[in-house]
DNA sequence: TATCATGATTACAC
DNA sequence: GTGTAATCATGATA
């Protein structure tokens, strides 16, 4: 089992001793961590001690947490452990302690912060310092309910042969649809690795079939959708559907149906290869079958033992490497960081006409970039937390990235079929004022492949706030065009296209006094000029906006300060309906307005670091085609006879943050203020292909933009600088304020995030926040 | 285009 | 419930 393993460190869980008195303990949700605090739940040791807040508790952490494997192995991990736990005790336990005698000093780690930390680790395949992390967790009622923990405990419980503990989790909680595949793969593999123990000897491909059959997966991790060998049953659907309408699609299509499907080019184009093959003589075929003596097939059984993964990968021609615990239903593509490819799932996310990764972590869009992180999405600048949803209509929607919205997998879906209801629902999580949210819970579906038939979207769908939480409002019809491009009828000219195919209006915050809960954000259709991005609270006070149910996300928005309308994103090609264009157009008044202070908010001017994180593009019309994102290169000459771009005043730090680094640089939860500066660097990689728009949208870049785009970047390294300066002094007494940093690779940058955060605590914070710091201005300086 | 390789499934015997 | 052979189904490859 262990060598057919998609990851090592899954394929270690089967060495790894299953020792008296685990499994009872990894019934213990509750009594049993109360003492030791550990989040970690049936992880924590049978007589688990209290958390540890010295080295040598730490070591004794250590020595309990790898006790499974032996004193000499607990002794090294003890020894590794001691400084990993040292910092997080001065972290956590200074906090823990002191809440609980007051309450006075926050929690260094949220419950999103460990959810990233926990994302990250995984992704990382550290599942024994994931192991040690859980179990160094306090008991807390806010960690309990995490999805990211939850998972993490999952796999935490398997890599430690903790099966009863695994499958407790997997069916206690609906996980999200992202996290499907991982955690399928972990029951069967948990199912596969129990009967192959009990047998004494590797199973066979019919003995996993009867598993399969006697164990069947929880719906709790499955969204019911049909897998035969790799491909999953909506990208059969989706290539039969472009089968039958052209039984030779051309390259332009295979890649839009792969990127749709998930699936490799080679994938597709075998796949019509075989299906032209067969549909020509499927009698020969099948004679051949059945005269097949087959050799190979007889030999099966034997090699079978060899091979001992349920399901084994889809090796994948595009080399991606995939490490991640790969469903057989669901070949998932994880990507580590310095990969230029983003990480496909099947069941992923539709951006224009791109698949993007669903995976475990949300995913970011702020206008421009791509981003995917781990705790909610930034759309347009409107982060979407994990307990946000986003509702749409037709229901059935899972990892579906919205982007204004609307879900991008939905546009394509929905060929001819008027959708009744389009709607960006606030959530009223219970622990903050949603803004825009997101809700996986269904499969996504591939219907049509047709991104060029026009969608109306006729329901005019006004959310109204719930609990005072934010709206995201259209409040006319919504209607896609030809290109993708959603359009809102009445909005104008200040219709602002996010992501390139969105009509949008710009994001316009009311003064404060409209604003009545924490990081209301009023996103309406009405036109605006020089829209402004308002709110308050005191997620804001640094100068951001901050939704909290989100943290640790920070908010990257993006603030068009252009009336003007953005022409229509051409397409190349059919299969090129949505363009991942364009930024927000900032016009020649493109100071970018997002005064977010908490100064500003009570009318005593601007605080001098409120640092607005802007991403603010110099640009109406271009495509992002990297490497030159943001480069002058694409700079529209509109933009160049406009007036330069105006320098941010002094009270204020308009942060351009522009980078196209193959990965991000995370800006770690409470290791990071809310004045720090936010990296929104270029998503062209993350969304593989991008196409370029129409030429004509496509110019060459002016002296004059090249200079204000110089002095732009000179504006956001003197804001890096006052961040670095000022970070020190600020990082403690907003430690609340969760800013996380990510760009279009920032999914796998919360594994540096966590390494950061985790397998560095020896670093103080302090020391890390610099490092943070100036890896990011090193990156601003790349540029 | 033919073939291989292999997982999935069925059927039967014990 | 388990072991095994036969067959089917399908993705990959020469």
């Amino acid at each position: 089992m262990s060598s057919s393993s998609p990851t090592g460190q899954i394929a270690s869980a089967a060495d790894i001793k299953q020792e008296n008195g685990m499994e009872s303990a990894s019934e213990g949700q509750e009594a049993p961590r109360e003492v030791a605090g550990g989040a970690a739940a049936g992880l924590s040791p049978p007589a688990p001690a209290p958390f540890p807040l010295e080295p040598g508790d730490a070591a004794a952490t250590a020595a309990r947490v790898s006790g499974e494997e032996g004193a000499v192995a607990a002794a090294a991990a003890a020894g590794a452990a001691a400084d990993q736990v040292q910092l997080h005790s001065e972290l956590l336990g200074r906090h823990h302690h002191a809440a609980a005698a007051a309450a006075q000093t926050p929690l260094a780690f949220s419950p999103d912060h460990v959810a990233c930390v926990c994302e990250a680790l995984q992704q990382g395949g550290n599942l024994d310092r994931l192991a040690r992390f859980l179990w160094s967790l306090p008991q807390s009622d806010l960690l309990r309910g995490n999805e990211s923990l939850l998972k993490a405990r999952a796999l935490v419980a398997f890599h430690q042969g903790i099966y009863p503990e695994l499958y407790s989790i997997l069916e206690s909680h609906s996980f999200e649809s992202a996290n499907h595949p991982l955690l399928q793969q972990l029951w069967y593999k948990a199912r596969y690795t129990e009967a192959e123990r009990a047998r004494g000897r590797p199973l066979g491909a019919v003995d996993k079939y009867r598993l399969r059959r006697k164990f069947p997966l929880p719906r709790t991790i499955w969204d019911g959708e049909e897998t035969v060998y790799c491909f999953k049953e909506k990208s059969r659907n989706a290539l039969k559907e472009l089968y039958k309408q052209n039984r030779y699609p051309s390259p332009a299509e295979k890649r839009h149906l792969a990127k749709i499907t998930g699936l490799s080019l080679t994938q597709v184009s075998n796949w019509f290869k075989n299906r032209r093959q067969r549909d020509r003589n499927p009698s020969e075929t099948q004679s051949k079958s059945e005269s097949d003596g087959n050799p190979s097939t007889e030999d099966e059984s034997s090699k079978g033992h060899e091979d001992l993964s349920p399901h084994p990968l889809s090796s994948s021609s595009d080399g991606v490497t995939n490490l991640s615990l790969s469903s057989h239903m669901e070949p998932v593509y994880m990507q580590q960081i310095g990969n230029a490819k983003i990480s496909l799932s099947s069941s992923g996310v539709l951006l224009n006409g791109s698949l993007v990764p669903a995976s475990t972590s949300p995913v970011f869009l702020n206008g421009n970039s791509f981003i995917q992180g781990p705790n909610g999405v930034i759309l347009n600048g409107l982060s979407v937390g994990n307990t946000q949803t986003v509702s749409l209509n037709p229901p059935k929607m899972a990892s579906n990235i919205v982007s204004n919205g609307i879900s991008m997998t939905d546009i394509l879906g929905s060929t001819s079929q008027d959708v009744k209801e389009f709607k960006v629902l606030q959530s009223s999580s219970t622990n903050s004022a949603a803004t825009t949210s997101y809700s996986p819970s269904a499969p996504v579906s591939f219907p049509g492949l047709i991104p060029s038939t026009e969608v109306k979207r006729e329901g005019i769908q006004t959310v109204a706030s719930q609990d005072g939480g934010s709206v995201v409002t259209f409040t006319t019809p919504v209607q896609i065009n030809q290109y993708g491009i959603v359009q809102i009828p009445n909005s104008g000219t200040s219709s602002q296209f996010l992501n390139g195919s969105i009509g949008f209006s710009p994001l316009q915050l009311p003064p404060v006094s409209v604003a009545a809960s924490q990081g209301n954000i009023s996103v309406n259709s009405s036109t605006s000029d020089g829209s402004t991005f308002t709110s308050e609270s005191a997620t804001v006070q640094q100068g951001k906006v901050f939704l909290s149910s989100l943290a640790p996300s920070a908010v990257v928005y993006t603030v068009p300060n252009s009336g003007q309308t953005i022409g229509s994103v051409k397409q190349e090609g059919v299969e090129r309906s949505l363009v991942f264009s364009q930024l927000m157009p900032v016009n020649q008044n493109a100071q970018v307005n997002a005064n977010l202070s908490s100064e500003s908010i009570s009318g005593s001017g601007l605080h001098p670091l409120s640092s607005s994180l802007v991403n603010v593009s110099p640009t109406h019309n271009f495509s992002l085609t990297p490497p030159t994102i943001l480069n002058p290169t694409e700079l529209n000459p509109d933009i160049a006879d406009s007036q330069p771009m105006s320098a941010p005043v002094a009270s204020k730090s308009t942060v351009t943050s522009v980078s196209n680094t193959n990965y991000a640089t995370l800006q770690n939860c409470s290791l990071i203020t809310g004045q720090d500066l936010l990296s929104v660097p270029m998503t062209q990689a993350a969304l593989g292909e991008i196409v370029p728009t129409a030429e004509a949208q496509v110019s060459h870049p002016s002296p004059t933009v090249h200079q204000d785009f110089v002095r732009e970047h000179h504006l956001v390294m003197q804001s890096v600088a006052n961040i670095k300066e000022n970070f020190l002094t600020n990082s403690e007494s907003k430690a609340t304020s969760n800013l996380m940093m990510l760009d279009s690779k920032s999914k796998y940058v919360l594994e540096g995030m966590v390494e950061t955060v985790c397998e560095d605590l020896e670093t103080d914070k302090k020391e890390l926040a610099k490092l943070q710091t100036v890896q990011l201005d090193e990156e601003m300086q790349d540029l």
